[in-house]
DNA sequence: ACGTGCTTGGATAGCGCTTTCCTGACTGTA
DNA sequence: TACAGTCAGGAAAGCGCTATCCAAGCACGT
C-alpha cells in the first residue's frame, strides 16, 4: 500500500436548499443544533419541539406540528443519540456477539439480524471474540455499559463450565439491567435461545448417507471443546450406528474449525492410511479444506473419498464436486433471534428450535445406482 | 422451523389468570448502580469517583483510587455509556456502513476495521445498504444523530451525481459535527479514502492474462452504474490492448454483482455464440457463477473457456479450477480505514492506496506451455 | 352562571456522568 | 514563622433530551 495525498479538489457540490451544515473549513467545529435551537425557531417550548420532532403519547396541535418540523428541516437538526438514550433510559442498540464475522456462518447471520434490526430502527453493534469464549462475557458486559437493549450471543458453548457460568452470569446482570437476550446454539443458559439441531441434522445425514451405500465413515470432528462440533458428532455417530454403520473412533480426527483445520485433520486422516470410505466435516468450510487435502494427494474424490459438510454455506455451494451437506437457515436464524429480542420477556425462557435439511450432491455418491447423488 | 417451548418447572406459562409468579429474578428490574453509588459506598465525591473509575488527567490519591475499585467492583457498577457520550459530547461508536453484511468481500472487511477498532476499545455499528446507494447518506445521516465519532463508509460509487452530492453532504455534516469519516473506494468526495486501484490491478490481470497466450477476452461487467465494476473493466480493457489484444463490445456482458449475475451473464455469452476464449468477471462471486454456468452447458474448462476473477475472496479460493484473480487485502482494508479514522485530520484529505496483486492460478491455463499456470 | 372534564402548551426536574472552579492541606524557601 | 506555589478532593454546573406536573383554554351539562 502506497500513501499519498491528493489536494483536495475544488469541489463544491453544494445545494444551497439543503441542511446547511457546510462548515466554513475543513478545521472547523459546527455546533450541533439542538432541540432548543429548534424550538426558539419554532417559536415553541422545548417540550413541544420534542413531542412533535419525536413522537410521544401526547398530541401537538397540527399548525405547531408543522411549525416545528420545519424549522428543525431548516436548521437540520438531528437528535443526539445518547441525550435521548439518556433522558429515556435506554438505547435502541442491540450488541451482535460473535466469534469472526469473516467466517460465512456468522456474517450470514448477521445479515439476518441486521436485516431485521435494521428494519426496526434499532442499530446493531458487532463484537468478535475470535473463538476467545471468555470473551463473550466480556463484550455482554460491555453492552449492559452501552446501555443496549438487547443482545444475541452467537454462541461458543465450550462447555467449560466456569466460562459458562460466567457468561450465564453476565447475561443475567443484562437482563436484570432491563435487557432482552438471545442466546444462539446455547441451551444450557436459563434465556431465550434459538437451538440448533445439530445432533439431529447430523443424524439425517448418516441415515441419508447410509442410505446411499456408504458404510465406512470418517470424522473431522472440529475442536473437542466445542459443542456445536461435538453435537454434531455424536449426531452423526447416532444416526450412523441407528442405520447400522459404524463410526470407528481412530477414524475421528480433530482439528480447527475452520479450512486449514480440516485440510490437516484430511491430511492426517490421509497419512493414517484412509484411503477409501466417506469423511464428514463438522462443517463446510472444514469439508472444502478436506477436499482440497484430498485433491492436492491425488486422490479420486468422490470415486473413493466422499466428503460430506454441514451449514450449506452459500458462497460454498459452487465447489466441484458440489458438497453434500445440511443447509441451515443462517439468515432466518439471524432474523428469529431478533424477532425473539422483540418480545416481552416472558415468564420462563423461550426456545426456538431450528432444524437442518439434509442436502445430498455430488461430494457423495449413490453407490446403490453407481451415479452421483442429486 | 418449529417454534416450542421449553417446559419450565411448574409451567403456569398458559395460564392467564397468573400473576408474574415468578420470583424476583426474571420478572425484575435491578436498579443499576450509579457513579454516585460507588462514590458513597467508598465514602469519597463523584468527582473523585469519576477520576478514579475512567482515567483523568487530575490524579487520585493512591489509597482513595483502590477503595474507589474497590468498592466499583464490589457493586458490580457498570458506566452508563450514553451518560459519559453525554458529558463527553462523544461516543466511542464507529459506524460502519457496507452494501451486505453477507458478502464475503463487505464481511471481511468488515472483519478487518472490527479487529483494529476493538483493540482500541471503540464499538462498531454497522448499517447496510443493500446495494442502495442514497441508505448510504441517510446511515450516515443517523450516525451523526448517534454522535458516532467516525464512520467508514465502503462505497458504492453509483456515479449519479445527485446520490453522490447527497453522501458528500451527509459526510460533511458529520465531520463539521466533530465526527472523522473514510470513504473506501470513493474518490469523487473530498474526504479521507482509501482508494482501491482497481483499474491498475484489472490491467495488470489483462497483461498477464495476454501473457499466458490469451487473446480473445469477454468480460461480465457488472451493473452499468458502478464504478468499481466500470474502473475494472476500464483497466482490464486498457491493459488488454496495451498488450496487444482487444476486448470486443459484443463481449462485454453486464450482469449483477452476485453470484448469480455471474451465472446469468455466462450464459448470455454462451448463447450469443462464445465458445473459446478467456472471460474475465469483475469479481470472484461473478466468476464462480459463471464457472458453474461453463460446467452446466458442459464447456471445457478452463481448456476451452478460461476464467479470472478479483478480490481473492479466501473462501472461494478452492474451487476447480483454481480462479486466477487479483488479491485484494480486504482485511489490510479495513485496518487502514481505520487507521486512517484514528489520525487527525488533515488540512486537505489524505488518500491511502491500495494496490491489488495478480493471482495466477489453474483456471487461466498457460498457453504458451500448455500446462496450467501456477 | 358555574362547575366538571378534557385537551394541550409550558415550565422544570432530573437522567448519570465529566469537568470546571474553588478550597484546604501540604510542600519548600526565605 | 511566613508566604508563595502545588496538589488533590469536593461542590456544582451543565451536556440535550424526556417526562412529569401545572395551568390555561374550551366544551359541555346542570
Amino acid at each position: 500500500m502506497t500513501e499519498t495525498r491528493t489536494a483536495a479538489p475544488g469541489d463544491a457540490a453544494d445545494d444551497p436548499s439543503a441542511p446547511p451544515a457546510t462548515p466554513a473549513s475543513r478545521t472547523e467545529r459546527a455546533a450541533a443544533v439542538t432541540l432548543s435551537d429548534v424550538a426558539r425557531a419554532a417559536g415553541v417550548s422545548l417540550a413541544t419541539a420534542s413531542r412533535a420532532v419525536n413522537g410521544s403519547a401526547r398530541k401537538v396541535r397540527p399548525d405547531l406540528h408543522d411549525r416545528v418540523l420545519a424549522a428543525a428541516a431548516s436548521l437540520g437538526y438531528s437528535a443526539n443519540g445518547p441525550a435521548q438514550a439518556m433522558a429515556r433510559g435506554r438505547t435502541s442498540v442491540v450488541g451482535l456477539v460473535v466469534h469472526d464475522i469473516a467466517d460465512p456462518y456468522f456474517s450470514t447471520m448477521a445479515a439476518g439480524v441486521v436485516r431485521a434490526a435494521e428494519e426496526r430502527g434499532l442499530v446493531v453493534t458487532i463484537g468478535t471474540t475470535g473463538r476467545d469464549p471468555v470473551k463473550e462475557a466480556q463484550h455482554v458486559a460491555a453492552l449492559r455499559g452501552q446501555r443496549a437493549s438487547a443482545v444475541v450471543v452467537v454462541g461458543s458453548r465450550t462447555g467449560e463450565a466456569p466460562v459458562q457460568a460466567r457468561l450465564a452470569e453476565e447475561v443475567a446482570a443484562f437482563e436484570a439491567a432491563g435487557g432482552r437476550a438471545v442466546l444462539v446454539s446455547q441451551e444450557s443458559i436459563p434465556v431465550d435461545t434459538v437451538v440448533l439441531q445439530n445432533e439431529r441434522g447430523a443424524g439425517d445425514l448418516a441415515r441419508a448417507l447410509v442410505g446411499l451405500g456408504h458404510r465406512r465413515f470418517a470424522v473431522l470432528a472440529g475442536p473437542p471443546g466445542l459443542l456445536t462440533a461435538r453435537d454434531r458428532l455424536a449426531g452423526f455417530r447416532a444416526g450412523a450406528s441407528a442405520a447400522g454403520a459404524q463410526v470407528q473412533d481412530e477414524l475421528v480426527v480433530h482439528g480447527d474449525f475452520t479450512r486449514d483445520g480440516g485440510h490437516a485433520a484430511m491430511l492426517s486422516l490421509l497419512d493414517a492410511g484412509f484411503a477409501r470410505g466417506c469423511v464428514f466435516a463438522v462443517n463446510d468450510v472444514m469439508a472444502v479444506g478436506a477436499m482440497a487435502a484430498l485433491r492436492e494427494r491425488g486422490v479420486d474424490l468422490p470415486g473413493a473419498v466422499a466428503v460430506a459438510g454441514f451449514d450449506d454455506i452459500s458462497t460454498l455451494r459452487d465447489v466441484t464436486p458440489a458438497l453434500t451437506t445440511v443447509r441451515l437457515p443462517l439468515q432466518g436464524i439471524g432474523e428469529q433471534a431478533v424477532h425473539l429480542l422483540l418480545q416481552e420477556r416472558a415468564a420462563s425462557p423461550r426456545t426456538v428450535h431450528v432444524d437442518g435439511e439434509v442436502v445430498l450432491r455430488a461430494s457423495t455418491p449413490d453407490l446403490t445406482t453407481g451415479r452421483p447423488s442429486s
